[in-house]
DNA sequence: GTGAAAGCGCTAACAG
DNA sequence: CTGTTAGCGCTTTCAC
C-alpha cells in the first residue's frame, strides 16, 4: 500500500504530468501558482522525499562526505569529527565516517564504499602504509588529507600540522629543568608525521646538548597499546626521567601505563603528552601536551570543503598549522633520582 | 578522457554487450570462464566500481546507515559511535552521523535526508520534543532508538538503560556515608530518562530516609553548560555535600565546575558521576560513577540491524540494559561540615 | 552462452 | 504554462 512516494505517484494522483510536478517542486521552474500550490501540498501530506539515487544518476552531485579516521576513541579524533559534522549538518551535506584502524587495506576498502556511492569529498588520515592500487581510485575524487601524508599522496591537498617546533621545545623546556634522560615514544617513520617528530625530539636533544639515545627512542605502529607497552618498558627501566610522546593514542596509552604503575607525576616521572583532550587538565595537577590546533583544522577543512573545485591539479596545497607547548604541572623539575 | 567507467564503457572496450559485463561481474551468473576473467581483469584495470545509485535505483538496499547523536564529544557517544563503526566495516555498511544537538528541528533534518538516500536503518538518540511531522517520515525507515524513548516513537524498536537500580543505590552510598543534603542535576522529564532517573533518585532519597529537596533537585535541558552551571550554584549554596549527575554532558559539565572551583573531592564535596569515559579512573582518585555499558548497548544495536525485517510491527522489542553503579574514591564519607 | 528491451526516479531539452 | 521523450547505470526477463 504505502509504495514510496515518487513524482509520478503524485502525478498520477492529481492527473498530471509528472514533468508539472517536478517542476512545482524544484520551485524555480514556470508553474502556474495554483499548480505549484496544490503539488506542494500534496506531497508534503503524502510524504513525499526526493530520491537521491536518481538524482545521483543523473550526473548531481551527491550530499556524502567521506571522513577516514583511525578511531573515533580518541578526543582530538572526535573533536574533529564532531566538528565536521557540525559543518556538514550546516551545509545539507551528509557525513559518513569509515574507521581504518591505521590500517591500509581496510583504507582502500573506505574509498571503494566511498566511490560506489559517488561521494562528493574524502577526508582522511592515511594510514601507514601505501598501496598503488588505491591511488587510481583516489584520482578523481576530491581529497583531503589530514595530519599526515604519504609518498603516494603527495598530489593531493593535505591539512598538515607542523608540531617540530612544539616538540623540541618540549625536550628544552625539560632539559632546563635538569633533565637529561629525555625519552620518546613515537610513531614509526613510515609516514610524514612520524619522521618529523622523531626527528624534532632528536634535533631538541641535541640544541638542549644532550645525547639521544638508542634505547630511549622507541617508535613503532602507534596505539594505545603501543604507548602502554613503550612506557611501562621505560619506567622498568628505571632510568628515564621524562618522557615525551609523539602521537594521540600513543600520549594515552603511556599516560595509563604512568598511572597505572603508580609513578606520581612529576615527582617519578615528567611526562609531556600530545593532543590536548579535555581531562589532561584534570589529572594530577594538569598534563603538560603538544596542543594540535583541532579547531581550526576543522574549520580550515570545512573552507576546503566549501571550494567547488575538485577540478584537476592547481589546487593542491599544503595548509601547515602550528602545535604549540602547553605547560602543566607534569612536567617538573628533577628530584635527583637519576642514576643514583 | 577520464570519464566514469561503466558497465557498458567496458562492453564497448571489448565488443560485447554490457548484459555480458554486468554477468561477468556479479560472477555468480553463466558465462563463459574466458570471458569472465577477460572482463573481470579489464574492469579492475580500469579501476571499475559498481554505482550504487544504479542499484538502489533499482529497489536494491543501500549500504549507509544512519546515526543520530546530540554530540561526539563525548565518551560514551563516541565509544558507541565507534563499536557501531566496527560493526558496519565488518559487514560492508556505512555509517552516516549526523549531530542533532539534542534539537527536535534538526534531528528530523537529519531524517529527511537519510530518507532521500534511502538509508536501510537509522539509529538515533531521540531528542527531546516530539514532532509529529517526524513520524510519517520514520514510517517505513528500520529505527532503533537508543538511551530514550518518546511518546511519538513508542511504536519503533528501542535499547533502554535501566539506570534506576544504580541511582537509588548511588543515593543510599552516599546515605550510607553520612551525607544528607544529596543533590541532584538531571534532564528534565520530557524524556523517558530523565523522567526515570529523577523518580529513581528521589526513591532513593526515601529509602535512604532522607528527605529530597526541591532546591537540590536541578533538571532542565540537559548539556554540559547546564551541568556546569548546576553545579556551580550548589557548591555556592555551600550546603550540598553530594552531587549525583542523571546525565553524560551533565556530569562532565559539573565535574568541571567543582574542579574549576578547586573543591577537594571526596573532601569537600563527594560526586556521583554518569557515564564512564576512561579518565575518571584518573581524576582524583577516581570518579564514582552510573556506569552505561556501552559496549552491550552496541552489540545489541549491531544485531537489531543484522537482523533483515524492518517489516511492519512485531518486532516492536525494548531491550533493557543494566546500568551498574561504580564506585570510587570520589563518593567519600562525610567531613562534619554539614549545616555548621 | 549471449544479447535486446524495459524500467527504477528524476530532469534537460524539446514540443505543444 | 504543460506534456513527451530520452537517458543516467544497472539487473530482470525474455529472446536467440
Amino acid at each position: 500500500m504505502s509504495d514510496r512516494v515518487t513524482i509520478k505517484s503524485i502525478a498520477q494522483d492529481l492527473g498530471i504530468s509528472h514533468m508539472t510536478v517536478s517542476r512545482a517542486l524544484s520551485d524555480s521552474a514556470i508553474v502556474s501558482e495554483d499548480t505549484r500550490r496544490a503539488v506542494q501540498d500534496r506531497a508534503k501530506e503524502l510524504g513525499y522525499v526526493k530520491n537521491a539515487a536518481a538524482r545521483a544518476m543523473r550526473g548531481e552531485k551527491t550530499t556524502i562526505v567521506g571522513l577516514l579516521l583511525p578511531t573515533l576513541v580518541n578526543e582530538f579524533y572526535a573533536r574533529f569529527a564532531n566538528s565536521l559534522a557540525e559543518y556538514c549538518e550546516d551545509t545539507g551535506l551528509q557525513l559518513i565516517i569509515h574507521l581504518t584502524n591505521d590500517d591500509a587495506k581496510k583504507e582502500h576498502q573506505s574509498i571503494l564504499k566511498l566511490r560506489e556511492i559517488q561521494a562528493r569529498a574524502v577526508v582522511m588520515v592515511p594510514a601507514p602504509g601505501d598501496l598503488k592500487e588505491e591511488e587510481k581510485h583516489l584520482r578523481g575524487l576530491h581529497v583531503i588529507q589530514l595530519i599526515r601524508t604519504q609518498e603516494l599522496k603527495r598530489q593531493y591537498t593535505a591539512l598538515l600540522v607542523d608540531d617540530a617546533g612544539a616538540i623540541s621545545e618540549a625536550v628544552r623546556h625539560l632539559s632546563d629543568l635538569g633533565h637529561s634522560r629525555v625519552a620518546y615514544i613515537g610513531a614509526d617513520t613510515s609516514l610524514s608525521s612520524g619522521k618529523c617528530r622523531l626527528s624534532a625530539f632528536i634535533s631538541g636533544m641535541r640544541q638542549a646538548g644532550l645525547d639521544p639515545r638508542p634505547d630511549e627512542i622507541l617508535t613503532d605502529k602507534p596505539s594505545f597499546m603501543m604507548g602502554h607497552r613503550c612506557a611501562t618498558a621505560l619506567i622498568d627501566s628505571g632510568r628515564t626521567t621524562a618522557i615525551v610522546c609523539g602521537g594521540f593514542e600513543i600520549s594515552n596509552g603511556a599516560l595509563h601505563a604512568c598511572l597505572e604503575r603508580e609513578m606520581a607525576i612529576p615527582d617519578d616521572i615528567s611526562f609531556i603528552g600530545y593532543g590536548d583532550p579535555s581531562y589532561y587538565r584534570w589529572i594530577g595537577k594538569g598534563i603538560s601536551t603538544i596542543k594540535i590546533p583541532v579547531d581550526s583544522m576543522a574549520a580550515k577543512t570545512a573552507h576546503l570543503l566549501g571550494r567547488k573545485c575538485p577540478d584537476e591539479s592547481e589546487i593542491v596545497s599544503q595548509k601547515i598549522l602550528p602545535a604549540k607547548l602547553v605547560i602543566r604541572r607534569s612536567s617538573g623539575s628533577l628530584k635527583n633520582k637519576g642514576g643514583t
